[in-house]
DNA sequence: GCGATCCGTTAGTGATTCTTACAAATAATC
DNA sequence: GATTATTTGTAAGAATCACTAACGGATCGC
């Protein structure tokens, strides 16, 4: 019998007609296709593909085989997931800041539990930014900066752009054309970034009123919600108002320089991947994350 | 989906309800095996196998899981099979002496062509022990030494023990009952090997005749033939007259201490594994190898 | 024609897998 | 019941395997 890996890598191949495809699919690179398909060649000693410069076909005789291959495969894949399915709801824990649960990740948990419904996902929220003290031991801890812990790995999944948001009728009123428009406004506060504001106006040519004029808040969610009731101007994460954004409940004023921090990002304990729900998870959120990213230099142009 | 390796290391730990025997048949250590199958069960997040003491049994979910797995993998080796098989013949050329040709590897042919019809197997001899001076270039070069090649690779696969055979109706007449006994016969040498009978005389105690009294032969084959027809004693390699000893047609008359060799080895190319042809074929020759041991110490007593 | 894209090869690196120990537990044997 | 021989699981190191990065050659589209 061939070398199993080789003969994903020849289905994948074949099916795309594409050594590169294949290897996007594997998440390798062409290379690593390529030379398992030569390895593969060798074993049979006869080509397996037509090349004719850039387009690769199989066989007539590898076509066939293939077919086989395929519902091997098939058969392993889908009893694999079934085994995994029967075996109960699995738990995953989940915390991060009560901002980010309630506008970026409990919106998209419903998407998660029908694509998985045998996985729970339970989530729970610090307010701190600080991961040293948490207590319980969580599977997975996302934090708007990267982090460090012993046996453990960080990727960075989320883009950390801060941009200026309003309601939209204050958008409407005109009376918001640049940067410097905003002083006529009531600034939302957050305690945990008192350098938000002062940076931002430096970003953008504007010298920054002190004191600051507008209430403090002790979560960027509470201050959204300000800002949707027209309370204000508040800069906040654009991936935490992205929905509000498009539905144009928010609105993004006018073109600005915008707040870019490290990112946000999801820290896991190195074998949680080798587990079947760990790795569904962490791709998962990395999938939505990268999904999203926010537009780069200017924030859009709010909705007609 | 799961690492397939994990996966086959399962299918086959369960289908034997060992660790060790799955290790033994996809040779690998049991460590091996064991190690896969927790990398599998951590993927899962739960055990495949209730454990008692020594022995192990899959869960009755496992069992289920197995059954898809089996036919995932049988669809595939079968395919792989029909695939290398409708490839048309391949050849795979080997090179030998006239001796091991004619009295080991021939009579064995039938039997491998039997189990791979597709594969065409070439003979040549030399007589030369010498596989320097070798023209053509063969898949698999077969000598009674061990050899060196660059990029090659050597296995011994078989034991050279010689022992001294007669034809089986001098053994009866009850004139050879000890390794004296031999000085009333005539003594057939080998031109390639004279050292022969000295050292087997200096082995079992007996003072050896200087010139030896017999025929010379440049072959083993020639001599042995010649031993068949009562011509004299031979010392012969134990495994060319195997099966004219199983057969009653020439006999070790005695118990005696024989001549221990180097064993006989085989010579290929080192990347000639990675080809399914020349997989099977050396496969082969380790099996019929190593499945025919000859006696230790002594020969077997003659048949009666 | 020219840039972009794709495939194949090589050398070097990185990761997985294996082997070789050892420890614990059990089954077999005396 | 003690002893020996198997068998499984774990740990650490070694060996193998697979992958990446970089380049060259070839083709396709513009």
């Amino acid at each position: 019998m061939p070398s199993l890996k080789a003969l994903r890598a020849f289905e994948a191949a074949a099916r795309h007609s594409s050594v590169s495809a294949a290897g996007r699919e594997l998440n390798v690179s062409h290379s690593a296709i390529s030379q398992q398909i030569s390895i593969l060649e060798g074993y049979f000693g006869r080509p397996l593909f037509l090349r004719r410069g850039k387009r690769i076909a199989p066989t007539a005789e590898a076509a066939a085989f293939l077919e086989d291959i395929r519902l091997g495969f098939d058969r392993i894949a889908m009893a694999s997931e079934q085994f995994a399915r029967s075996g109960g709801a699995r738990v995953v824990t989940i915390n991060t800041t009560p901002s980010f649960a309630m506008r970026w990740l409990i919106p998209r948990l419903p998407g998660f539990q029908s694509a998985h419904p045998e996985i729970e996902v339970r989530v729970s929220t610090s307010s701190t930014d600080q991961i040293a003290g948490l207590g319980e031991p969580y599977d997975i801890i996302i934090r708007r900066d990267a982090m460090n812990r012993a046996d453990h790995r960080c990727d960075r999944f989320l883009d950390d752009v801060a941009t200026v948001v309003v309601a939209r009728n204050l958008v409407e009123k005109g009376a918001l054309k640049v940067p410097k428009d905003l002083l006529g406004l009531p600034l939302l506060q957050m305690r945990s970034r008192p350098e938000a504001w002062p940076r931002w106006f430096e970003l953008n040519g504007v010298s920054c009123p002190d004191p600051l004029a507008g209430p403090l808040f002790e979560h960027f969610f509470l201050s959204v919600q300000a800002a949707i009731n027209g309370l204000g101007a508040a800069v906040v994460p654009y991936a935490l108002v992205e929905s509000d954004l498009a539905a144009g409940i928010l609105a993004a004023p006018f073109s600005s320089r915008d707040l870019v921090g490290p990112g946000f990002h999801i820290l896991y304990r190195t074998d949680f991947l080798t587990n079947r729900v760990g790795r569904t998870i962490v791709d998962w959120l990395l999938a939505e994350g990268r999904g999203h990213k926010p537009p780069s230099g200017s924030p859009p142009v709010p909705p007609a």
